[in-house]
DNA sequence: TTGGGTGCAAATTGTTTGCAATTGT
DNA sequence: ACAATTGCAAACAATTTGCACCCAA
């Protein structure tokens, strides 16, 4: 739970890149950046880390589980620090927002539909690409 | 239908390099191809066009809706004729082949998602990265 | 004829990597 | 102390663009 626990357990030492990201990862501003958006936010709080450590930094912490990479189709990979409870994302095409959302039906089908031509789900991905209803 | 007139009537001259691409996203093995899988096939067939004519023509077809533009996470993305029937991709993560399905349950819980928090989806991206079940 | 189309090479963008200097444990 | 980590710049991969030449209408 607590942070330097986390960059621990994965096996990595606890260092001011890490602990930089991560935080910026957990404001609820920035669930959902970018390389470049982190590298900006730490420039911002003048603690900058170099863009090579960050994209290093992101490689670890997805492959320890400590975040997942979304390829939207937005040019760049977005990071999100692991969910506990699962969801997918629908990207406002008219102002970039992310909105998460959750239904199980649709989880089950794919399961469903997976096992049906004879596949087993490792991975995921769901967006809805969408735009504000009235307008 | 015919190859020549889905080009004309896309605003666009018919041209060596056009027919080329488009008899290439028409053949079964190349639905799913990147830019480079299509400029492959094209040397094979002593008919190279260059890279970013291809990648030009594809743009094009993308805006014209000849064709659509997948990014699985692959790297580099993949093009398919615009299909007459939406349907879904399952990517085998063993063989890098990639399975189309079709849900209609899905299909409606994405919309009543969506219109539940106030967006109209405009477009949406569905892919199960899969492996085989016995192996 | 003539404006769109093409090839080539150079430019961009997002991301990765080699290496010497630095730092956590 | 010593291996892990970092920054910088160079390397990369996928895609785009500028420009002189070419070709469909």
């Amino acid at each position: 739970m607590n942070k330097n626990k986390e960059i621990r357990s994965a096996g990595l030492k606890v260092t001011r890149a890490r602990r930089a990201i991560l935080r910026i990862l957990e404001s609820k501003e920035s669930m959902h950046a970018s390389a470049d958006d982190i590298h900006r936010k730490l420039i911002e709080s003048a603690d900058e880390i170099g863009i090579a450590t960050i994209y290093r930094v992101l490689n670890q912490f997805v492959s320890a589980g400590i975040c997942i990479r979304h390829n939207f189709e937005t040019g760049q990979s977005l990071y999100e620090l692991t969910p506990e409870h699962h969801h997918d994302h629908m990207v406002c095409l008219t102002t970039g927002k992310v909105i998460e959302f959750e239904d199980e039906m649709i989880e089950r089908r794919q399961e469903k539909v997976a096992n049906q031509k004879g596949y087993r789900i490792v991975d995921h991905s769901l967006v809805l690409y969408v735009e504000p209803l009235e307008k």
